[in-house]
DNA sequence: GATGAATGAGTATTCATTCAT
DNA sequence: AATGAATGAATACTCATTCAT
């Protein structure tokens, strides 16, 4: 990798590392593409090198927070478990990834905010949603007669749901809050417990 | 009722109505108030006697909003029935208000819009969930071992998520749905299941 | 005085003396007429009775102010002591009217706001002076060697000048003032002084 | 100098002379910045760059001819004459510069509005006065017993009566005006007039 | 005469985006 | 490729004034 390479991508994370902290502290409207380019130290026409506009470096946090969800539930060590173990560990990997973020919390509102092109917020979590679970129906772990993408809406939402009450409550023990979602899974999807 | 009382309320009546179509067809910030004064035929100067600015008057659409939401599931007629049909009632009366409403997949996304000032979208909801789900815990109906905090934050992503993706699939028949999420509720929260 | 008209002067003194804090306190734009009228206890309509607009209010507020100067320097008392003690006791007087009054200064201020129809600031003042200058020169007590109206806009001038100055410095003790305004009056005016 | 910084203080100049003729012509209030940026060729961004708001430009306007006003007091031509011609001649050069501006009595008015951020109408022409004074005293050419602070304050005021009346009467002749704040000021300070 | 709710004209300011250097 | 000065569209909000009651 060449010098200049090297330099292209630093100031590519510096940017979507300036725009994270930005975002989240200050929202969308509020934060100002000079700002953000002041604390990437680049100058505001290099972020309009990489993204078309504003919304599109939204875009660009956005799409790399969800991709850690889906990296995190795509582990295949998590795979590997038995149900209901595996739904504790997939939870359990989805609530570590959130905690360690501290713009976490406010960068998921973000994700409802005004319509991005191209984009649909949980899209790509909801899709590794939908694909553990076809997978699972498949080989006769989990109930086949709900369909695959309703589990992943109800899913989806439901995870979604516990984290925002975690957060309004400043709650930081996830352990409660795993169990409920697993055992809520587990009645609701696994064959046996039919 | 003298002229002026009735004028107002007429005019209060407008100005929302007014304020809902626009924020729906167009979102928060391609709303201008101009155009909602216009629609509701009152002058600016009217909608700022009544709301304080442009965020509060998206907080009074929500309000009334979430409050449809409330009123259906706290009809007494559904909480007659035994569960698991109450589950399948209320989800019924909560599809039946999304869908007798144009504005509602819109007016929903907009709940998430950036800080309005003491208002948290879903809190009104989720406290009826909450309420009518401690009520049937202490009536010995649904599971005690489960809190209802974390019930009402679950269930209501749940359906949340739900609507979400009836809307994207631009699907308009809501039994399917109203089936999983009967069926999700009353595996996961009637004793009778574990 | 009938009950009717009492209550009408009342009302009007306390409009004036709401206007005048008000103005003093905010200055011309950011006084609102209805904080005016709340402050007198009246409605907007009310204001609008007596006074045509803002800037009339205002020029009624700042026709009270010089009209308390015009009628200390007319006092006849003043006018039977000879000069140079004369031109101290009319600075004397001023001194104590501005002194008076905790508003003078931002009042004062006000005067050289933007044109209020058929009004010059300062301009009843200047006739003061210029009619007592004239007086003056004809009972031989002053030079006549220099046009009264030139006397007027100067003397006015290096009153206003040194009161802004007074004001600058938060200087509450007029007395050096007086005599630097006294002794160049005397110096300058004085037919024994050429 | 390269074309950026050319451009830029031809820009400068271009604002600054557009702002000193709509503020002249048509008041603060009155004037827009819009009408600024159009009669100055630029966009209304630009003048914002340069000044933080509308006052700023005011003041960044008022700066200007004070400092014509103080340019011409210092120049030193002024000071190798003896007094009384001295002060002919300083109120000569002032009522030069006066005349020289169609715009002068108009921004004249201007400088008493409303309170404009750090900056103290007629401080900068002051300090003039009371450095020259002063240096006339430590020379024995002006009397010391009054102080500086005090001539600077009275005589400006003086100066500023004596134009506002001459612009009142719309008189283009200074040469009576200057005559009478030579003869004010020669009897009034000089020490032999004693 | 008094009231005060309703009106609606009016503009300073911001900041995403561009493009000459 | 990088820069950052220049651009200018776009609008929420205020508040003097009116007039139906």
């Amino acid at each position: 990798m060449g010098k200049r390479e090297e330099n292209r991508q630093k100031r590519d994370q510096e940017i979507l590392k300036a725009a994270t902290t930005l975002f989240a502290e200050k929202g969308f409207d509020l934060t100002r593409i000079e700002d953000v380019a002041e604390l990437a130290r680049v100058s505001v026409g290099t972020i309009y090198l990489r993204y078309k506009n504003k919304s599109d470096l939204l875009k660009g946090v956005l799409t790399q927070f969800e991709q850690r969800f889906v990296n995190a539930m795509n582990h295949e060590a998590i795979h590997q478990a038995p149900y209901p173990e595996r739904f504790a560990n997939i939870f359990t990997a989805i609530m570590k990834i959130a905690g360690e973020s501290r713009e976490f919390p406010a960068i998921m509102q973000l994700a409802h905010h005004a319509q991005i092109e191209d984009w649909v917020p949980g899209e790509a979590v909801r899709g590794a949603i939908r694909r553990i679970v076809q997978n699972s129906q498949h080989e006769g772990e989990l109930r086949e007669d709900v369909p695959a993408t309703h589990i992943a809406a109800a899913a989806h939402g439901m995870v979604e749901g516990v984290m925002r009450h975690m957060m309004t409550n400043n709650d930081h023990d996830p352990a409660p809050y795993i169990h409920t979602l697993t055992d809520a899974s587990a009645r609701w999807l696994m064959r046996d417990a039919a």
